[in-house]
DNA sequence: ACCACTTACTAGCAAATTGCAAATAACAAG
DNA sequence: CTTGTTATTTGCAATTTGCTAGTAAGTGGT
């Protein structure tokens, strides 16, 4: 219709969580330009079309040079658009979530970088806590039926750690024994030949997953 | 960073997905203007923050104004982004996917509407092949565990459609008895007092969903 | 009126899956 | 060598699912 079409500004918000004492993290930081400088939010940039392919590149691109952070695994959640969001007028953000290991997070603390349990993660600026609200429920509902926990862990994991995982994103307790059966049957992690983790009383068997990228079931877990 | 920031084209794109003969239908329309013009491709335009509150509404109002349809069931698929999909350059476009039943369509084919089966829907501009593919990839999983399959039917229907719907959005026959025993339990459905279908050799209880929102199970069907 | 045919719907049991609890294993600490 | 703790396996009960047959309620034909 009219040829001069208002283009909105083009972000991405990226919701990174990760695992400390079995419970899930939103990796938030503060902000140092308006709106909201000082306070903590998610991580997030412009869009980027000149150098960016696509706004996954640009997610994955703000995530490296404003936390040095690389996800593990990195899906687009969906795009928050509105006048409500931003002060700045009518926005779009394109927001994505990021899993990885504490660790990976632990090293980049010093870029303003904070780790807040869910019961924690409110009061956000603009419309982060729909944003991540949203991310948590699409998380869990993945996790039901994908190897998604596992990407909050290192690369070699026990299976407990990976029980745990599966609980902190579901939210609820599984049953060990019943787990083990499933994960087997589901082939998804292969043993690290002679590996094990001596963390515990018994040492545990390390596994790894069997493939890179994340994988999903027919079944339930 | 820089203050004249480019800000990419930002467009809505919808999968309207029916159901026809027992098989999942995407609702395509011819273009009127370049590029592509004069071919099949997903309903569409352009987000006009002036006055779409939301790329959501934007999408309505898109499906409404181009097409004529309102979906029983929009919900956001995804963003698609890059400078490959569209040759006008780096480009946004925030996809729905959209759910109706067969008889909302037909009365609006005169709008250069065609539906066409999921084999035939290939072949069509832009990357609106994945779009599709990934819509359709969505709504299985979501069919799942979730009531998505009845939007694609009028608001009364029988058990049998029911299932024939979800075998559709499924790809996979269902167990008639099985199916009436979950949906029993699951409490999604109620039935409409007195009323029946008289389309097939024994009359069949009609019912209508029990919340007019699709609804998520525990369970999957 | 009776019969064959089709689809709706119900019932019952076998097979598969899941939940639970006990048994066993491997180590650390005292 | 005993106690304590976590890992891992095993066996069975409880639940869920798949399948098959039976009954119900119409239509259309003879």
């Amino acid at each position: 219709m009219n040829q001069e079409l208002i283009r909105p500004i083009l972000t991405v918000d990226i919701v990174v969580l990760t695992l400390h004492e079995q419970r899930v993290h939103v990796v938030v930081q503060k902000r140092d330009k308006p709106p909201h400088a000082g306070h903590f939010a998610l991580i997030g940039g412009y869009v980027r079309p000149e150098e960016d392919v696509s706004t996954a590149a640009a997610a994955a691109r703000v995530l490296r040079d404003k936390a040095g952070l690389t996800a593990r695994l990195l899906e687009q959640l969906m795009t928050f658009s509105g006048t409500e969001r931003d002060p700045r007028g009518w926005s779009a953000s394109v927001a994505y979530y990021g899993l990885l290991p504490y660790q990976d997070v632990a090293q980049q603390v010093r870029r303003n970088l904070k780790m807040l349990p869910l019961d924690r993660a409110t009061g956000l600026p603009f419309d982060h806590d729909t944003i991540v609200s949203k991310a948590l429920e699409r998380c869990r509902r993945r996790a039901a039926y994908s190897s998604l926990p596992a990407f909050l862990l290192p690369i070699a994991f026990t299976q407990s750690a990976l029980r745990h995982a599966y609980e902190a994103v579901l939210g609820r307790a599984l049953n060990d024994s019943a787990f083990r059966r499933k994960i087997d049957e589901l082939r998804v992690i292969e043993p690290l030949a002679g590996n094990v983790s001596k963390a515990t009383a018994r040492p545990a068997q390390l596994y790894r997953l069997g493939r890179g990228h994340i994988v999903e079931f027919d079944r339930t877990v």
